[in-house]
DNA sequence: CTGAAAGCGCTTACAG
DNA sequence: CTGAAAGCGCTTACAG
């Protein structure tokens, strides 16, 4: 009953060749084998009948999906819609397909993520869920998947990544809150078998040391959210009160640390200065409005895809990782130390 | 060289019998037809060999994909995160995979990406973005490719559609303003094609006309933009400055409204208090904080998700227009008319 | 309960 | 430049 799927054979029989006459006419690399004449016909037919390819046949056939995964760990999270637009944006552009997954930065369901990816032969994998130590580059590289990490990467080299210079953030912030006046300033880092966690945390000890300033006001979060941030400052406010500012490794964590700011009846910047990290949508509106390091989330989707293409198609070259430029926002949570 | 991809065959070979038995006793719906004692020697092998199905054969043996297609405007609206999380965990839970394309409201984008999907043989689709006559629904139904529409809906009838009950919206924000005294109430109403936008704009005037109130505060908008209320605003500014209330086509479009007002010296709530439409994330945490219209989301998205399976899995059953329920969340863009 | 065969719609090496 | 054939990895109607 229903209309049956045109395929090539119906346009081949409109036409008068062979099907695989029509295979050849209908895809760009091999059409220059096709007469002009022969491959406006069959464009012709084709577009008579309201015909498109089957991309499963093809894929069998190919062993090519024309397919990209994505693998992020919550699309709730806004840093990562921006990133997957770019990464679409770009993989659209040269004809190919992404589908994302959702890990909650649980390790077994990248697992099985990974797993229908691999059943859906898709062509490439972009994480942007990786510990410093994760499996997953491992099952990748086993079953020889082109990858490429985006925001978080791995301790082992060889391996392509698009990431943040950490160092140059948090320098950033730092000499921003130094030039404020602030002389005690403490860190909630975010988990340390995640690379932006790890990095963060070293630059903020690294750069306060080399300044000569106290750097172990640091609390630990087991998580980037609002709730570990909201946590672990109460745990750094319960056994020391006396510091100025608070470099959070992330704005939901910034945020967080507002909220039980608030709870103690601590104001922001009054009392204590806040800045968050990644700059998600709506700092600007905020109340406070949040200073963050701004990073290039669209822009780092689009070059994590555009690196990942290359590899797919086999442009050989070296390992790559891409050190984005972050930058600061200064907004309305960071005041001049004892301004209050 | 790559170790190459494990087959049914490959799994068969190792237990010594057909690959045919290999795949009734990997399929769940199959499997009661195989002895229990070669179920498990098959599921030992198969989970040895590190087998997983390719996809692509399955799919084009039987003409369906596992797949479900969604369409949106744009990822980076807060808006739609929440609704494909919602889908994308009810229809991971039953085996399927989504993916999902931005069409920008751009007609042709949207054909674009339905041809693709169409291409990659998806079992149905979930519409985010669909005019009051968008062509699209047409070439589903032509086409029999089962489809549910979320948030929008379109003009005809009998089509499954998960929406939100836009009457009862308007009724609660503007019981809640009238409550405040406002006597002169705007609205920045949405694009008229499309049902959020007309729906609103309907719901707005009917009542106020049902209270003998002015109704006819009302300024169009081509998009559900930030710019847009921006621009809308300061056009219902020109020519008419009187009103104290604003009903806002959504919440970006109050964003904008706020940022308008802000430009002309104009205070919200204490010149003119906003109320938005959605409840995107953050808006408790703006300045003001947003007063809105709270719709579920994550639930339009998983109940859209349930009734695309039921229609998939071919469950014979009338085509339904679920209307969630919206709520009304006051937050501090609103205040007693007149106050200051 | 299991096997053997056909076929889904493409692509591509081989001919001519 | 075009045709004929084989085959990608599954599923499933038909036998037995």
């Amino acid at each position: 009953m229903a209309n049956r799927k045109i395929t090539i054979r119906d346009v081949a029989a409109l036409v008068g060749v062979h099907h695989s006459t029509v295979s050849r006419a209908l895809n760009p690399k091999t059409k220059d084998r096709i007469s002009p004449e022969m491959v406006r016909k069959v464009d012709k037919a084709a577009e008579k009948l309201g015909y498109f390819p089957n991309i499963a046949a093809a894929t069998l056939k190919q062993n090519r999906s024309f397919a990209l995964g994505v693998l992020i760990p919550d699309l709730m999270n806004p840093v990562f819609p921006p990133i997957i637009r770019g990464i679409q944006d770009t993989a659209e552009a040269k004809g190919y397909t992404v589908f994302t997954a959702n890990t909650d930065d649980d390790e077994k369901k990248e697992q099985d993520a990974l797993n229908i990816m691999s059943g859906r032969s898709i062509d490439g994998l972009i994480i942007a869920t990786a510990w410093r130590n994760d499996a997953i580059v491992d099952k990748c590289i086993e079953r020889e998947l082109p990858f490429v990490l985006v925001n978080r990467t791995v301790d082992r080299e060889g391996v392509n990544a698009v990431i943040v210079d950490e160092e140059f953030g948090i320098r950033a912030t730092l000499d921003h809150l130094i030039s404020l006046g602030h002389k005690r300033i403490a860190h909630i880092a975010g988990p340390q078998h995640s690379s932006t966690g790890y990095e963060r945390a070293k630059a903020f000890e690294d750069y306060l040391t080399l300044k000569n300033m106290e750097s172990g006001l640091v609390e630990h979060m087991e998580k980037f959210t609002v709730e570990e941030g909201h946590r672990a400052i109460k745990r750094l406010l319960a056994r020391d009160n006396q510091f100025t500012a608070v470099v959070a490794a992330s704005d939901l964590t910034a945020l967080g640390c507002i909220d039980a700011m608030q709870e103690l009846g601590l104001l922001c910047p009054e009392n204590i200065s806040v800045i968050g990290n990644n700059d998600i949508i709506f700092l600007a509106r905020m109340n406070p409005a949040l200073t963050t390091v701004s990073i290039p989330k669209y822009d780092m989707g689009a070059q994590a895809a555009r690196i990942l293409l290359g590899l797919v198609n086999g442009e050989p070259r070296d390992p790559v990782i891409l050190r984005m430029q972050p930058r600061l926002m200064i907004r309305n949570s960071t005041s001049r130390a004892g301004a209050f």
